[in-house]
DNA sequence: CGGGATACTTACAAATATGTTTGTTCTTCC
DNA sequence: GGAAGAACAAACATATTTGTAAGTATCCCG
């Protein structure tokens, strides 16, 4: 394993910048729609399908089992599919996911948390 | 003015759940195709629209201009039109744009550095 | 004078994303 | 015996996004 470089490396990011990149591939997953959504609901621990329908105000099914499609086949979340019937499956996020749903959660929590000056149009206070 | 959150605080993001919320317009704007790209463009300093037609490659005229309008709309992004003839415009970042584009830049930055291990659907070794 | 650059705008068309409805296969509850 | 819940899949319709091509006004360059 190829070890991580830092967290706070500021290189200016050439390849995301590049239309056929993988990257972006993930990126659109990850901020599409219901992708941050759904990793962010399953910070806190692991849930079932109508757990995080429940959850996620607004989605549809088809829209949970596919978001939940791709961020498993990007290896953000895990699927356990308990073999019971009646069905009885959970979502959790792998290592991968956590630290991709971490990153997210702060670009939404700032943005949650800054609304009313952004909304205002005032520049929020920078720190 | 209100004092602001700690970046740290980890609140469940209860309103970013619900359909209506006005936070959701503004995350949808900066994660959309464009939109993250052109405030991690911005992140180094002002850039004429040309300039950031050129640097965001497979970017559109059309998609460019209105990606832009709408992140000024939600004032992360400051457009200064020189009143030249020919005309000379550029853009840069707001207060609040450095701190939006700051936690995107992280998201893709992570994404991009971990990207072969994502790829080989590994889970990389977190810290 | 023709050509190119600048920063867009406005149709129009295609691509993608999202939603709705129906169905499946069992089980438990009333 | 219905009825409801579970976790989806498939078909179909629509909405939203994105792209393409062309046009605008003015200037400078050769």
């Amino acid at each position: 394993m190829t070890h991580m470089t830092s967290d706070t490396d500021a290189r200016p990011l050439a390849d995301v910048f590049a239309a056929d990149c993988p990257s972006r591939r993930i990126l659109t997953h990850v901020s599409s729609r219901w992708g941050g959504l759904a990793l962010i609901a399953l910070r806190p621990g692991s849930l079932r399908f109508s757990e995080l329908k429940r959850r996620i105000g607004g989605i549809s099914e088809r829209m949970l089992a596919q978001t939940l499609q791709q961020l498993e086949a990007d290896g953000l979340i895990a699927r356990r599919d308990h073999g019971e019937v009646p069905p009885r499956v959970d979502y959790r996020l792998t290592p991968a996911g956590q630290e991709i749903a971490a990153r997210y959660f702060e670009l939404a929590g700032w943005i949650e948390r800054n609304l009313p000056d952004l909304l205002a149009g005032a520049r929020p206070p920078v720190a």
